[in-house]
DNA sequence: TGACCCCCTAGCCAAACGGACAGGTAGAGG
DNA sequence: CCTCTACCTGTCCGTTTGGCTAGGGGGTCA
């Protein structure tokens, strides 16, 4: 209670993962409100208990090297690259299999979702849709594996699945460029000018981010963009 | 700990505004862990008490009439249409003059903020760049009648006075509508078809929505409208 | 070394868009 | 009555786009 601003906090280390002990959670997120409301709503659980926040990618990452938690809950969006979300999700899983990622997102999209389960994610619940009881229920079925899936989540899922290939191949960094460029009301004159590429290439990199989005029009490729987060 | 989901939650009622008392204060956030959260950081502050919480506008307009708190804290993007949260702005600091205004957005716009300071809130933090420290000191410096702006908010509000007039009148509803249908990717033809309209109309509300938002193109036009949780 | 991916470029053409005219209706309110 | 707002329609024309095909260069990795 006194410490509430340091990114990690420490706890009693015990001997990981024995039996019958508390179930060890690590909670990232960049936002002070939610990670004391989350550790408030979980520690009212008698059998779960908070042993570490992290604040970026970086020290989500250390944490769990840290204290090899049974749950990690994280909102992917931790820095101003919702990719890197990803590729933790993929380490994690990697690298201690026995800790499972409930992932806690502030707004719903449909590439981020796929792609986390993907990765080895066991749950993905949306921040503004989760009732109370519904966390601890989560982590605890997270932990023995269950896979949860939030509100509009399964439909989602159910789609990205089906679609022919896998829905979400990355945008490359070029695409992003451009993408924002879009965003910011540019032609594809503009943008050529400004990136110091022709107009083709702009025009090049637009039809692979449609395909990759799944979006004809330039409006729709910002308005997907933007709904990932990725502006 | 029982009741931790109701949307009103009662306090004991004491005489309004009685010197030396609380700083009593509702809280509107449809996220519960948020809300947790918030009453968790706050009452940590002797000085401080939660007496409601609310999860939507009509809630927490009549959370503020049952308990005339000294501080309304409140995340505009309360329901699907953010303009309702600055109605709700507008309501109570015309009815409640004594209730300060502290919001507490999840993303900064500048359409927001210029808006929300105009109808007399006298405070605008965003939640991912608040320290925790940094509430209780903002709660108390706004119930002071002390204007609280967060990292950033600051210069939106120069440029947002700045402009020739009124930076942000509103969408009307069909611009609001057809500015949708352009995210969702259709041509003027489409949302033409679609709204029993001809493409003149689109074309008539899509230029006021380009000056409205400052705008020329429909993918900037897509861009300002979905950061300003318009879709 | 070939396979693969990212990046870059070119030209073509139909369709869509933006921006500007110049109007019209209906309702709300001083 | 007049004004204001939201809504609706049309025509014009140059620019921008979407979608296509058809390439080259450089990097990594098996």
């Amino acid at each position: 209670m006194s410490n509430m601003d340091s990114d990690v906090r420490p706890d009693i280390t015990l001997g990981r993962r024995s039996p019958m002990a508390k179930t060890r959670i690590v909670v990232a997120d960049r936002n002070v409100i939610t990670r004391v409301g989350l550790r408030s709503i979980l520690e009212r659980n008698t059998g779960m208990a908070v042993v570490a926040e992290a604040t970026s990618y970086e020290a989500a990452l250390d944490a769990v090297d840290e204290h090899g938690p049974d749950v990690l809950i994280i909102d992917l969006d931790l820095g101003d690259d919702t990719t890197r979300g990803l590729k933790l999700c993929e380490e994690v899983t990697e690298r201690y299999p026995a800790t499972k990622i409930l992932v806690l997102a502030q707004k719903l999209s449909e590439m981020i979702v796929v792609e986390a389960l993907r990765r080895g994610v066991t749950g993905y619940l949306c921040k503004d849709d989760v009732k109370a009881d519904e966390l601890g229920k989560g982590v605890r079925a997270v932990q023995d594996g269950e896979t949860v899936l939030g509100k509009g989540v399964g439909t989602m899922v159910a789609r990205g699945l089906g679609s022919t290939r896998g829905a979400a191949e990355h945008l490359t960094d070029r695409e992003l460029e451009v993408i924002r460029a879009v965003a910011a009301g540019l032609s594809n004159k503009q943008i050529a000018h400004q990136a110091f590429i022709s107009e083709s290439t702009v025009k090049f990199h637009l039809q692979n981010a449609s395909r990759k989005l799944n979006a004809h029009r330039r409006a729709e490729i910002v308005h997907r963009a933007s709904a990932a987060g990725l502006l």
